[in-house]
DNA sequence: AACTTTTCCCAAAACGTTTTGGAAAAAGGA
DNA sequence: TCCTTTTTCCAAAACGTTTTGGGAAAAGTT
């Protein structure tokens, strides 16, 4: 292999400075000054439509793009958007989640944006991936996901008065924007569903305390329970953990059958589902037929699964669009409190909600 | 909820230019140039140690940092990594994906660079995304992952001579800088060691053609059948797609029987174990038992299935951190050539990697 | 024709750093 | 003491934009 040939690749450690034209050479060629082509690219209409026509067309022609470097230094701002995810809390396995980014992501390059990415491994590092984000003057807003009912991340950045929104909820009195699913209004209608149908022995087999989605989806279990005229009994409800959740739901899904007086319907999320579809098998009920399930969320299993399974579908891309457009309002200096929007999930009936045998 | 409380947070629209000190006025504060605290802070020698001394102490007491993008704009990088994901391709489902991921974001980091995220729909976008982040000169370097036999990516940077590190390889003869798994060598050795159990029938259920990473899962199927002393049948060898790796695996699986002399072990990416157990059960087949199974990825599946699920082992952490380090000497202008690693896989023999019965 | 308004353009400043190219002060050597 | 070297600091320029605050020319008005 030749390695000569690399030779003509001399003093790329310019970086952005080698390569393309600035904005000042591009407007000796236009015989301009650079004040009369920065704007007429940005449509203002002090420069004529013949030279603003003329002006495009040149920048085009060289491939002209202002080095956003610039621009963020003259404007002040770093047009980017900062988001810390947790790995170890598992939450990626999820196609939700990616859904949820996909829409972040595409809305704000949309903005013109920038989206950048921090992955850390606990609680702590969390924290400090967003301290140096926001100290560190990387970002001009943050997104939060995966909230928890005392979440320091929030205290920190209204504090600061930093601009952020959650996707989620966290029990804070000052005004914050937020975007998050109405997993109990989800939760209720799924629980008065099977009720619905003849069952009576609902049981819930939640997400980790602490967290503040678990919160919501038991208020709603509770609600449509006492909607349907049932009793809650507590030995109904079990919680699985992020660290694994087929493990541990799988334990719970035995727990739960050992009761004298077992259910014949279970409430989760559906990233718990391989942990119960094993107990399930285990105990040799048959998932739709012996026992009625419905997850929240809809992942790939969900739809594969032989019977499918029934789920409560958010729309995981819309709210990404919607955290993003909203932080974009509060980063302009709008009241966050005005940003409150609470998402309403739809069922979809597969094959696993069918009345008790 | 009294919204006039958010009152005192006008001017956010600032952007970083509000809230912090800047390098102006701690100069000032210390009766001192903006040169030399600048150089203090960066530890040049022409600056005494007294006074550094002094110069670090402020810096920290006022929460000192040098705002990223004038420092950017100076130093003539963007100090900035792109990366563009294709969840389409469910990629993500992957913990290791995530793992590599986390290499990667943690020694940007700690670089002091930032890591932009760019969520791509399809192939085409996937371009797209990478251009807006070349041309519009936002980042110094790509890290490309998911590669393709023709990767019209790869072509692209090369014309540029714009830098950029892949993780896998791809067909292309100019010099370029990758990391990449021995895939072959990894299945040469489930492969070998599944026919010194005295398996004799080894089917492979290998990834979507097209893709790289199959051709070497492929050679060194074919290697280890050799080194065996076994013949290639073409009817053990399937392929299923990233689109849905679960429900082609279990069709695939189903077909992989009606061989008349069907197999005793299936080697494959862990991806599509969910379609292999499910093809499995149908047909009453016990995993481990009755088909000796090695997957490629430590997924959590592999190690909480029971019965637990034998595996090839990339370190994926491990090849993020280099990838970003090697991407780092070739922004420096170091020649990619260089850097073209080809990383061990170990084996984890679990329990479904027994001699046939 | 003289005055006013509108249209179109531009020079200079600013954004917050780092780097360049000295220069003054201190220390060392004779 | 005078000259040389070393140490320590700094003013000015530069990075590539956008914005500010006009100003000249053209068009409209009387």
């Amino acid at each position: 292999m030749f390695l000569e040939q690399s030779g003509n690749r001399i003093g790329f450690g310019e970086g952005f400075k080698s390569m393309t034209i600035n904005l000042k050479q591009l407007s000796k060629l236009l015989k301009l000054s650079p004040t009369t082509v920065s704007r007429a690219l940005a449509d203002y209409p002090d420069v004529s439509a013949k030279t603003r026509a003329r002006v495009k067309q040149m920048a085009i022609q060289h491939g002209y793009h202002p080095t956003p470097v610039a621009r963020r230094l003259q404007k002040g701002k770093t047009e980017t958007i900062g988001i810390v995810i947790t790995p170890e809390q598992n939450y990626f396995s999820d196609t939700f989640f990616i859904d949820l980014l996909s829409g972040i992501s595409n809305q704000i390059t949309r903005a013109g944006y920038e989206l950048i990415l921090g992955v850390a491994s606990d609680e702590e590092h969390e924290m400090q991936s967003m301290r140096r984000m926001v100290e560190g003057k990387r970002v001009d807003g943050m997104i939060l996901t995966l909230i928890r009912e005392q979440d320091p991340r929030v205290g920190y950045l209204l504090d600061r008065d930093f601009p952020f929104v959650l996707y989620g909820r966290t029990r804070e009195t000052r005004p914050y924007a937020f975007v998050d699913m109405d997993g109990k209004q989800a939760f209720e209608k799924a629980c008065t569903y099977l009720a619905g149908l003849g069952h009576r022995r609902i049981a819930l087999l939640n997400g980790e305390p602490g967290f503040m989605f678990p919160v919501g989806c038991r208020e709603g279990y509770e609600s449509g329970l006492f909607l349907s005229g049932l009793e809650l009994d507590p030995d109904l409800i079990r919680e699985w953990k992020h660290k694994d959740p087929s493990q541990s739901s799988y334990r719970w899904t035995l727990e739960l059958f050992k009761n004298d007086n077992p259910p014949t319907a279970i409430l989760f999320q559906t990233e718990a589902v391989n942990g119960i579809f094993k107990g399930l098998d285990e105990l040799n009920l048959q998932p739709g037929k012996d026992v009625a399930l419905i997850g929240y969320d809809d992942l790939e299993i969900a739809r594969i699964h032989r019977p499918s399974l029934s789920v409560l579908r958010p729309q995981a891309r819309e709210a990404g669009q919607r955290v993003v457009n909203i932080l974009m309002e509060v980063i302009k200096g709008e009241d966050p409190g005005k940003f409150q929007e609470i998402h309403q999930v739809e069922m979809v009936i597969r094959e696993t909600s069918l009345p008790p045998s």
